[in-house]
RNA sequence: GCCGGCGUGGCGGAACUGGUAGACGCGUCGGACUCAAAAUCCGAUGAGCCUUGCUCAUGUGGGUUCGAGUCCCACCGCCGGUACCA
């Protein structure tokens, strides 16, 4: 049967009918059926800035590759999208267009939804949803209040990192290098009150359950957010004041507490130093109990920020008084260090300069004594620099002769039988603070009352909604200024009351969002999300989204997983299972980027080639954790290689079988194309289900279809389309879809059984080699006995075995022959 | 400094548990078609040389092995994270 029409390819044509097609099938919902096996394919939601670049549709692209892998497998797919639409550049946009945040948002949201149908994305349409769409929030001011109710939220005073740009306060996490995550300003620190979420209480069960995700995660994010975490067990103890120093002090203080995780080099104790902020020091200096050129040295470090004094030589000076060491009751001199950071442990450490790089340089400026204590396993110390390897204790009363790792218990039961300290855990990570002083975001559900305090606003009231009338200015909030919003009742007392008009953080809503897709939310709306739903879809099968949310958005979206778990709201401990983390999409050389002018605009690349050839170039560039280099030839080269697939289609006949294939009557090209056929289809399963190695797949496709175009047999060439067309549909799915129903009538997308003789060779190729370097190459049926190839291999190589004595024959069955000779 | 990753043609990148280095694509060169061009198709393409063939090639230098891009040691370079965290 001949088959005519395909004349031409024309992407524009085959896209908008076959995304009709789909729109008006729902083809992409996910079924209410439980019994089906289940898979959640989840891409990291869009902020929605007005359009889309080409990291989100590399994004999207690899995430609707699965989904459509697993659909056509039979599996019940959920594949959602939706918008992080609280945020900054919407206030901006306002401020200078002098649009309405939510108008500017959900305008984009309309454009950019289209932009990603345009892309033949597979995303359902029930399930979508803004995070700033009232009945989310509402949903996200109830959690707030129960974790403020269980004691996981609290209202505080502390230092903050404040951006004065977007005029507001950032968590930790938010600030890179002492600027803000946004807009690159320096952060200065403030003291302010906040809400602060306590993540520090899950820092122990965010480090142990990386165990249950360690398979799916790549290391090197666990190890980031390892870091993060910054995890440190060791000692706290409490160096008591020498009588005299107690005496000076005025009897305000009989010591102070130092933080060490190396207990065992206690015996090594040559000096104290404690922080430039130290309770200590403040007393000293308000007491005026400094000599006049200390105290102007303990002022001048004191007004360098905390953050300068990293890049400045260690500096100190010795304070005048003095602590007893725990153990021997040595007299050891109080130092004040401008390395010692008030924020961490108590303040205060003990030097050991012998066994730490940083008392070693301190020591050494001020002279101060150096004391050995620990002695490496083989070798000597070099006197010139701290040891801070392995050893044995020496100068350690009974402790001498440990092993160092055990004298570490050792020394610290001591130090408990002797009630001066204990065995202690320190974390860097900090609480997180979620007060934003801006205007676009969820309300904080509070409200202060002069009677009762803080109190959290009645469930029944919520959501609490933004007003619509403001006027966003930048400076200041826009709530806090508002002539009515903040007035309110107190829910308890009923007095006049002022609402909390600090927002959320963006990230709080970013960190439940997998959840909320899980239930069709417009049919249940007595609940964020119906539990059996959050049962069956949970955990995320694949989650799919850039490197730069390594700690952010994927610390803070695990910890609120497992406080909703001990909430009661969901059944699972860690929300995504397996993560890919994409690389960045670059051209020459840097990231997109408006200011750099080398941005790509998706729709452009659409317009002119179709969608098909955007997703295809951008799966088949580079693996998908690497970085990938936009190249206008390589995508012209997609889009070549799609005309081929389209035309050559011709060559096909109409079926609604797979051709069975007599192998026997098959020449050698046509076996080989075959194989290669097979081979691609070996490999997709790979590629979707394991290694996501889509850059090969392709490849071998291209392989099979090349194979293909040197044979003139339609049934292998039909067969080969079948298969081919099934392979590609997830990554090309318009163009594959128009063939396989012009040819196949979409049977072909099933699941199909590897066809285990096409693999079969009947000749396998030798290399041959003489001392491990190839000197010829034979060709042998695959029965071939390894005497016979053998035979085979020696004639081939005569010339340069001959006269030379034949040391060892090595014969790898499929892969090579090695004669090793001698003379 | 510490932790992690990566170094392969002109370019993006292949190479399963050590077994023919450079798949596939881009680019370049040559040819066909055309009055011509574009498109398309066919072929060549790591470097060098004494060019039936040989030598050298996976950041550098060593090592293990019959055989190393792959394993081990040392070093160099780039990228990312983090940093006086006691």
């Amino acid at each position: 049967m001949e088959n005519k029409m395909m004349r031409e390819y024309k992407p524009a044509e085959i896209e908008i009918k076959w995304q009709k097609y789909w729109d008006k099938n729902n083809s992409f919902e996910p079924k209410e059926d439980k019994n089906l096996p289940k898979k959640y394919i989840l891409s990291m939601f869009p902020y929605p800035s007005g359009r889309i670049h080409m990291g989100h549709v590399r994004n999207y692209t690899i995430g609707d590759a699965l989904a459509r892998y697993y659909r056509k497998k039979g599996f019940n797919v959920l594949h959602p999208i939706g918008w992080d639409s609280f945020g900054m550049p919407a206030e901006n946009a306002a401020i200078k267009h002098h649009i309405h945040p939510k108008k500017w948002t959900y305008e984009n949201i309309d454009y950019m939804r289209g932009e990603l149908k345009r892309l033949g994305l597979s995303f359902s349409k029930t399930r979508e949803f803004a995070t700033s769409d009232p009945e989310y929030t509402r949903w996200e001011q109830e959690f707030i209040i129960k974790m403020y109710e269980n004691g996981l939220l609290e209202r505080r005073t502390q230092k903050v990192n404040w951006c004065e740009h977007c005029h507001t306060v950032l968590a930790n996490e938010q600030v890179i290098e002492g600027k803000c995550w946004r807009c690159d300003n320096e952060i200065e620190i403030k003291e302010l009150p906040g809400w602060y979420i306590k993540i520090t209480k899950y820092a122990e069960e965010l480090l142990a359950d990386m165990e249950k995700i360690k398979k799916g995660w790549p290391e090197r994010v666990l190890t980031m957010q390892k870091n993060w975490i910054g995890k440190s067990v060791g000692l706290k103890f409490k160096f008591s004041l020498s009588k005299d120093s107690k005496q000076k002090l005025k009897n305000r203080f009989d010591g102070y507490e130092v933080f060490t995780t190396r207990p065992d080099t206690i015996y090594g104790i040559t000096y104290s130093a404690l922080a430039p902020e130290h309770p200590i020091v403040d007393f000293m200096l308000e007491n005026g109990l400094f000599e006049e050129e200390t105290e102007k040295k303990i002022r001048y470090i004191r007004s360098i920020l905390p953050k300068d004094r990293q890049a400045m030589e260690k500096e100190g000076v010795y304070l005048g008084i003095d602590v007893l060491h725990p153990l021997t009751g040595e007299k050891i001199p109080v130092w004040l260090a401008n390395f010692v950071l008030v924020e961490y442990g108590s303040g205060a450490v003990m030097a050991v300069p012998a066994h730490d790089e940083r008392d070693f340089e301190f020591a050494k400026k001020y002279n101060l004594p150096v004391k050995w204590v620990i002695k490496p396993l083989n070798g000597e110390f070099n006197k010139n620099e701290a040891y801070t390897g392995e050893g044995v204790l020496i100068n350690s009363d009974e402790f001498s002769g440990m092993k160092n790792n055990e004298a570490k218990e050792a020394i610290i039961k001591k130090i408990e039988t002797l009630g001066i300290g204990k065995k202690e855990v320190n974390y860097r990570l900090r609480d997180w603070g979620i007060s934003r002083q801006r205007y676009w975001g969820a309300p904080l559900p509070f409200i202060k009352c002069p009677k009762c305090g803080i109190v959290p606003e009645k469930i029944e009231n919520l959501p609490i909604t933004l007003p619509d009338d403001v006027e966003i200015t930048g400076s200041g909030n826009p709530l806090e200024s508002h002539p009515t919003w903040k007035q309110t009742k107190c829910p308890v007392c009923g007095s006049d009351a002022v609402r909390e008009t600090d927002t959320m953080d963006t990230f709080v809503e970013s960190s439940w969002y997998q959840f909320r897709y899980t239930s069709d939310f417009h049919k249940y709306k007595d609940v964020p999300f119906r539990s059996e739903d959050e049962k069956y879809w949970m955990p995320v099968d694949q989650y799919i989204g850039g490197i730069e949310h390594a700690i952010l958005h994927l610390l803070y979206a695990r910890f609120f997983t497992k406080a909703l778990r001990d909430l009661g709201y969901v059944s699972v401990d860690e929300p995504f299972a397996r993560l890919l983390t994409q690389g960045m999409v670059l051209k020459d050389g840097a990231k997109m980027s408006k200011s750099k002018g080398n941005v790509v605009d998706p729709d452009d690349i659409i317009k002119k080639y179709g969608a098909d050839t955007a997703r295809l170039f951008i799966l088949f560039a580079a693996p998908p954790e690497q970085e990938l280099e936009w190249s206008d030839s390589g995508v012209e080269g997609a889009y070549r290689f799609l005309n081929r697939v389209f035309l050559n289609a011709e060559k096909c006949y109409k079926t609604d079988k797979k051709p069975e294939i007599n192998i026997s009557k098959l020449n050698k090209n046509e076996k080989e194309a075959r194989r290669k056929v097979y081979e691609a289809l070996k490999r997709s399963k790979e590629t979707y289900e394991k290694t996501f190695a889509f850059n090969t797949l392709i490849a071998g496709c291209m392989e099979a279809f090349n194979a293909l175009n040197k044979i003139d047999n339609a049934d292998v060439y039909t067969e080969g389309y079948w298969i081919l067309m099934n392979v590609l549909e997830p990554i090309i799915p318009h163009i594959t879809n128009e063939i396989s129903d012009k040819l196949f009538n979409l049977k072909n997308f099933g699941n199909i059984e590897i066809d285990e003789s096409a693999l079969k060779q009947d000749e396998i190729n030798y290399p041959i080699s003489i001392n491990g370097k190839k000197r010829a190459e034979i060709t042998v049926s695959v029965d071939a006995s390894k005497d016979e190839i053998l035979k085979n291999a020696k004639k081939a190589v005569e010339k340069y075995i001959k006269e030379k004595e034949i040391v060892k024959e090595i014969f790898v069955p499929g892969r090579i022959v090695n004669i090793v000779v001698k003379g």
